[in-house]
DNA sequence: CAATAAAAAGACCAATCAGTCTAAAATTAC
DNA sequence: GTAATTTTAGACTGATTGGTCTTTTTATTG
């Protein structure tokens, strides 16, 4: 059982992660997230000892969201190619029903830590490779049961596909418009088919 | 001739772009710009209503001067395919040596300005959207001039390209590896064969 | 239920924020 | 070169920032 702190803790996690992923580190106050916590500073503070330990957290928590949720579609398939196309489904209409309020965290915590939060870069960093390498991992797994072709080159592969999602994803964002990102999906499913022997 | 404020207010505009294309907006404090103009409030105070006109400005500069720059490769080509050529080797290591300190304006303003400046956002898009306009342009120019195959899709082939492009950048920014996006590059070149009859 | 320990409230702090205003300085026009 | 005008300096303001600390409240334990 979790004692009484450490459900605080989660609370405010839970309730920043989506302060954080829209609005960004610094424009991002403690003032916001004890509005959105309706706790007061004690509160806060008695649980995290700064705003920089709070955004960490945050993000490792939007991540494993994202993670968690991404992993629950691809273990449903078997094959490397139906798993690759999972995880395009998965990311159709993102940009409008991200899993958490803001868009990517990934996207938006590299923009963002760059030059100001090297702590929080590097976890992002850590997650970005994370994800590549899964996507490595996948092509790979095709490669070996010769379901994808030998010559196909799984880290590039990789590299390529996530961005394109990334790219899509800044796309619809900016424009406001999913069509963007769910082309690009559309263009990723025909692209991979070109992995089969 | 430039009177004295306007050129004082373009001095501001050169100094605060690079700031804000690596903080961002909100964690760009008036006084960056102070020290880095070496002026009082005064003195940008008269050239500026607030914050928000410079980082708009700035953000304009910062992307006149990457279209400018990406401008002068394109011209210098004739073909469809060399223009496309160029755009690529224009982006060669650029997460390392960009145009303007910070990497690439549009990327940056695209994530910092949602959920937080929208009138910032809106011009951001409007640059997107020009540069995608542009791309689709040379493609569409390539197919009248039956360089590339009718049956490309010039629309969706922009979206591609720049969104490897900025997804590339993403990575190679977060990961301080400029590998990420110059590999992606090499494959825009291959891919771009595909084009051709 | 009582005693103890843990957690949260909220007044408070110094620093910093964006922005204002008047006086001084520099530019411009004649 | 001087008078009129524009531009800049910099002290100042009120609001907000992240964070602290004591007091009060709430959990936890026996």
């Amino acid at each position: 059982m979790l004692s009484k702190a450490e459900q605080t803790k989660q609370f405010i996690i839970e309730k920043s992660a989506p302060i954080f992923n829209k609005k960004g580190f610094a424009a991002t106050s403690m003032n916001d997230i004890l509005e959105a916590t309706g706790l007061a500073k004690g509160g806060v503070y008695g649980n995290f000892d700064s705003k920089e330990e709070i955004a960490l957290m945050a993000f490792e928590y939007a991540n494993e969201r994202l993670l968690t949720a991404l992993a629950d579609k691809i273990k449903k398939e078997v094959s490397a190619q139906d798993k690759l196309v999972a995880i395009f489904n998965f990311y159709h209409n993102y940009s409008i029903y991200p899993i958490l309020e803001g868009g990517c965290p990934l996207l938006n915590t590299a923009i963002d830590s760059d030059f100001n939060f090297p702590a929080l870069k590097e976890r992002a960093a850590l997650a970005l490779n994370k994800m590549l390498g899964s996507l490595e991992f996948i092509i790979n797994k095709g490669i070996a049961t010769k379901e994808f072709r030998k010559k196909v080159n799984a880290k590039a592969e990789a590299n390529l596909i996530f961005s394109v999602i990334e790219g899509g994803m800044m796309m619809s964002r900016l424009n406001n418009e999913p069509k963007y990102l769910n082309d690009l999906l559309v263009y990723l499913k025909k692209h991979i088919k070109s992995y089969k022997k």
